[in-house]
DNA sequence: TCCATGTAAATGCAACTGCATCAATATCGG
DNA sequence: CCGATATTGATGCAGTTGCATTTACATGGA
């Protein structure tokens, strides 16, 4: 019932502190240059692209889970987004407690002016940074790591 | 002076999701067993162990390089680390702005009871996510985003 | 020596986060 | 229909972060 407790090997060790490390630079990267054009953080952008994407509109529920964020996190980001004129909020037909969300036009400006940099800034930050031809391997690797598929076998075909 | 922006490519695209959710998966992971078992969050790990690793001590000026903080982030951490009696600040002679931080008795038992705990999240994590023999490799990948050394060149041996 | 400049660390403030909980429905069993 | 339970979304509070600035000291040049 005490599991005599095994230190991770240091392959597993060196691709925890690699994975910390590289994600931090990237996302800092990424951030760092929507700031510095005076746009909004990451978290904005991919709530409009979501909210984009479903014309008739998105309940939060449905949005809690194609993004990363609790729903606290959510309720909150969606409050400035509103605030900020990017979204409504409707009521939900069919169900007093929703409500639906769309993006107003200055939502839709917002990501289009947004997505450039974002773009810019990941090709810059990743693209030169990875061998010729491994980018695909490296995402399917990370893939993996999720949790969320079955777990791995053979190595990636 | 105006690029014509070219969107990111869909491999370069699926390696900036993968590396988000990933990172945030295991770390989350790591966290919350941590949290589970009544522990302090993981940067409090990092920063015992790097205080630890400098039996003469060491000043936050070099902490800040190793651990992955803002100055302010790591000074706010050292007063809850010595709130908390982990760590004493002692003046640092020849230099009376610095300080010279140290592990104490509590610090170290602090350390040594999470690091099971830490580890085996991480074994559990990670160690089963990865087709057999593919850390290293994922590994390599990872360092090289971080910016830090050259840019890679070849596929990794 | 004196001043300009640089570096070490802390801090006031506003924004953001996690946690627990709430209010307002909805749904289901009887 | 009624009450127990579940779901949707919001919120009070405490703790944490980012940013800009401050305080204290160090260093180098005139």
């Amino acid at each position: 019932m005490n599991e005599p407790f095994t230190p991770p090997s240091p392959e597993i060790t060196a691709v925890w502190t690699g994975l910390m490390r590289a994600s931090r630079h990237v996302r800092d990267t990424v951030e760092a240059a929507l700031k510095q054009a005076h746009l909004p953080p990451l978290d904005w952008y991919d709530a409009l692209w979501e909210i984009e994407q479903a014309p008739e509109g998105i309940r939060p529920n449905a949005l809690e889970a194609r993004l990363l964020l609790p729903q606290y996190g959510l309720s909150r980001l969606i409050a400035r987004l509103v605030e900020a004129g990017h979204v409504t909020r409707r009521p939900c037909p069919g169900d007093r407690r929703g409500q639906i969300l769309h993006l107003t036009d200055a939502g839709r400006a917002m990501r289009r002016t947004m997505w450039p940099v974002y773009g810019a800034a990941l090709t810059r930050t990743l693209a030169h940074a990875l061998p010729e031809g491994e980018a695909p391997r490296l995402a399917a690797l990370l893939k993996g790591l999720t949790g969320d598929g079955p777990p791995p076998q053979a190595p990636i075909a």
